[in-house]
DNA sequence: AGTATTATTACGATTTGTTAGTAATTATTT
DNA sequence: AAATAATTACTAACAAATCGTAATAATACT
């Protein structure tokens, strides 16, 4: 993610509040724009102390709030429970995660072919299919290493 | 899941306890066949719930850290969060799991093509895959009907 | 078999992630 | 600029999960 991407992030997230009635304001921009600007899927905690550094008095409880507000509107997803702590992420496109085992991070897996991201019919079959989630487990490369 | 297929499932388990250096104890080995037979995926809750019927001065302490020894050695996997509770299963093949955004209700998708359950060739690039998790999120066919 | 040793269980108390109530603050409307 | 509505920050509460520990059960040893 570089400069340029998180600008256009930014702008897009503007666009859903909008159309989502969801006010756009300093301290959820500055949330919105820890996640996006991450790669790290942070859990709530980590996105406080990171708004922190720009809002130093913002509090947890506003980022949980904020946080649980744009996953109702479709604004960010919940990943994945690491520990016990929820993971965030504000990529809402469809794509792969890879999640280490052993030091918990959790990886985009870049360019995984359609094919990963689709139901299987026989899931089709039992419900009306919301969206689809494909986690990989393992050790990452850093951990391979023992 | 009939009596046949538990009876086989508990003879496993015994030979995985053996495998692993875990002490198959009454509690553990009652805790484990709650699991494995229920096909609800339930949470610490639900399987202390059931094992209290046969083993009423059993504590929760007792399941928590029975399902924890048994994540941490492979022989049952912690499949998923739902609300804030962590659900089970003593399935550990490849398989895909349905999610009720509704009910919550975590159900076993039958026979996935293996695609589904194939590590994407990217996600083996970063790291030593362990296993895939597919899980289908949407609306069951109970909720389905308004 | 009986004793020593080690591991597990049950209990209670704690910790920790998350949520809720509420007064003060900020943004929006008139 | 005053009034209204929404959000924030604080504190306290809640519930899932964990930990310390004495009692208990299981294993190893002789």
């Amino acid at each position: 993610m570089d400069g340029q991407d998180l600008k256009r992030r930014m702008a897009e997230f503007a666009g859903m509040c909008r159309q989502k009635g969801v006010i756009a304001t300093h301290q959820r921009t500055e949330i919105y724009r820890e996640l996006a600007g991450s790669s790290k899927h942070p859990c709530a905690e980590a996105v406080f102390k990171g708004v922190k550094k720009r809002i130093p008095a913002i509090s947890l409880d506003t980022v949980y709030r904020a946080l649980r507000l744009f996953e109702s509107k479709g604004v960010i997803s919940r990943c994945c429970t690491i520990g016990d702590r929820a993971r965030f992420d504000a990529d809402m496109g469809s794509h792969v995660h890879f999640v280490c085992t052993r030091c918990g991070r959790v990886l985009d897996v870049a360019g995984s072919a359609p094919s990963f991201l689709k139901a299987p019919p026989e899931a089709a079959a039992m419900g009306a299919v919301e969206s689809v989630r494909v986690e990989v487990r393992g050790r990452c490369g850093r951990c391979g290493k023992k």
